[in-house]
DNA sequence: AAGTCTAACAACTGATAGTTGTGTTTTATT
DNA sequence: AATAAAACACAACTATCAGTTGTTAGACTT
């Protein structure tokens, strides 16, 4: 039948699902717990497999917390092999103020959500502020 | 089983499909045509009565000579109110309980990024590691 | 009033979105 | 360096639904 040429949409949409989520730093089942699917399917999702709807966009859009048209614009400008190179950076970061977290920044942001103690959160903060103008001034 | 809460989505989608293509002076048919599919088939994306995938709304923008991104654009900015969110707002995390980076976890992140001695890095690593397991054995 | 154009709706079917199950790789911990 | 466990890949199955065809009806020419 007719042989898609636009599963390369679906697939240029799934390297940018996939760029995002490891930018947030969650799992293939953390995302899919979010909107209520099998983390198979997001696998699909990802590789471009399956198609995606667009009211399903739309929620993945909303459990990534960025606006949906992410998805689509500058969609050639993605690099397409390189992807889960630890210090990856994105030509631009896939929202403004982000960056993909490196190793260590990922195992440090795991670890800072484990701690639920407000204040003991608090306080590693701050203790950063500390850390960095002593670095800064010396 | 799970009933779509996202017909919604769909729907506004389809509306606004319905109103560029009005807008162009063409019908049913001659859409249909541009994308080769049935123009029946275009009534149900227009009545939102079956989902639109990524790249079949990509092909609709490009048969309308719109960009795709028209077809969330104001769907986006339409708060979603009725659908089970009650304290919705656009710009944040839609999914209070579970984290992707709240605006704390942000701050220490960026922080922790300024910091770029090695073992100063390594050492606070080691100390929130040491915090956690502190907190979970008692 | 017959022909053409447009659109709505129903019924059918092949394709596939989404599932479960299992195996493999990567990361973390001792 | 051994082990556990988290994260991911892939295959096979199934229920759903995207897309088809067929029919009907209004609206507008001629």
């Amino acid at each position: 039948m007719l042989r898609r040429k636009n599963q390369l949409i679906d697939k240029q949409i799934g390297i940018k699902i996939r760029q995002i989520r490891k930018s947030w730093g969650i799992s293939q089942i953390e995302l899919a717990e979010r909107i209520g699917i099998s983390f198979q399917q997001v696998q699909k999702y990802e590789k471009g497999s399956t198609r995606i709807s667009a009211s399903r966009l739309m929620q993945i859009s909303e459990a990534l917390n960025v606006k949906i048209t992410v998805f689509f614009e500058e969609t050639e400008k993605i690099p397409i092999v390189s992807d889960l190179s630890p210090g990856y950076i994105p030509g631009e970061a896939p929202f403004e103020n982000i960056q993909s977290p490196d190793k260590e920044e990922m195992t440090m942001l795991k670890l800072f959500r484990k701690i639920k103690n407000r204040k003991v959160r608090e306080g590693i903060i701050k203790q950063l502020q500390g850390l960095i103008e002593l670095e800064n001034q010396k």
